[in-house]
DNA sequence: AACCTTTTCAACCGCTTTGTC
DNA sequence: GGACAAAGCGGTTGAAAAGGT
């Protein structure tokens, strides 16, 4: 096991203990962050020889590193197709649907997510994610959390998605709509049930061979329905991610264009400047890719909260 | 400017799974 | 089938950066 390995490589179980420590300064076996001699010298050494056998590769290269070390820093950092920077929204909407189907399941959503590490969006989820739940002094895993992910949160990142492609005049075609099946409708306020039957047509997390129904049961860890690897992925007709290139023809394309049916409180969603109304929860970083969430329903999710207990 | 608090994320730990003999 | 090593995974930690006072 890797522990049985770090235990003869490292000489120990916990890196504080006395015994660790004793170890690793007679392997002389280095820790903490890596230096750009060390980062170099593995690139090279992967370049020639390819990467795998971790343990032999540390010693092979003369780097004084687990083997486990050095994997994990080329997987999550050195790795030439490694992306780093801002999770989009794209992304973060993938993240949310695909955690949604598997859980803490990191290293498969990652899959589905090119150049990100399943380090990366666990970071993502707890920094950010679980963040809010606590703001909303809720559990994460709560049914009402899910449900307001799915039917506040993930919407909105479909609307501004649709906006910003708007603004940027590279929108895919979108076909004709109705008012019914708009994500705004989805979640204005006169329509809106909370974690009830609600007309969430306009963001269906759609596959190419499926046409998940998102229901609020969906949202849970079990009723998954099958989703096959190498699926191009549509949230609401939005593209979210691939595992290559985007097939419109496999896209089920969910009408999401807007209408005049869209409500003030619609308006003010994507209003960034609306002080009136918006709270918004400005991460730090600078992305506000997460700052979806207003006074209004930051209250209603609490009266909710309220209700069932 | 200095200090304190909060947030982020790279790196580590320990457990499980997979592969090989 | 058992033993062992390697790889993979998810949870956690802690240093550094950024924000707040």
């Amino acid at each position: 096991m890797d522990m049985d390995m770090d235990t003869s490589e490292a000489g120990g179980i916990k890196g504080g203990s006395s015994c660790n420590i004793q170890n690793d300064d007679e392997l002389d076996l280095r820790r903490g962050p890596w230096t750009v001699d060390e980062d170099l010298t593995l690139i090279n050494y992967i370049a020639t020889h390819g990467e795998g056998r971790w343990n032999s590769l540390a010693r092979s290269a003369g780097l004084k590193r687990t083997g486990k070390s050095c994997r994990l820093r080329w997987l999550n950092y050195l790795r030439p197709d490694v992306r780093r920077g801002n999770i989009t929204l794209e992304e973060q909407l993938l993240i949310l649907e695909l955690h949604s189907r598997w859980g803490n399941r990191w290293s498969k959503i990652a899959q589905y997510l090119p150049g990100r590490t399943d380090n990366e969006i666990k970071n993502y989820w707890r920094t950010r994610v679980q963040k809010h739940a606590k703001q909303l002094k809720c559990d994460v895993n709560s049914k009402q959390f899910k449900d307001t992910m799915r039917f506040l949160w993930m919407p909105r990142l479909v609307e501004r998605i649709q906006a910003s492609a708007a603004a940027s005049s590279v929108s895919p075609p979108i076909s004709t709509i109705t008012a019914a099946n708009t994500p705004s409708a989805a979640y204005n306020h006169n329509n809106f049930e909370f974690g009830g039957a609600t007309q969430i047509t306009g963001s269906n997390f759609t596959t190419e061979n499926s046409s998940t129904a998102a229901s609020s049961e969906s949202f849970g860890s079990t009723q998954l329905s099958p989703i096959s690897d190498l699926t191009d992925y549509y949230y609401g007709g939005v593209p979210v991610g691939n595992k290559g290139n985007p097939n419109p023809d496999y896209c089920q394309t969910v009408d999401l264009s807007y209408s005049d049916s869209i409500t003030s409180l619609d308006m003010q969603a994507v209003e960034p400047n609306n002080q009136h109304h918006q709270y918004w929860v400005q991460s730090r970083g600078g992305d506000s890719a997460d700052n979806f969430w207003n006074v209004e329903n930051m209250l209603f999710l609490q009266q909710q909260l309220s209700d069932n207990m």
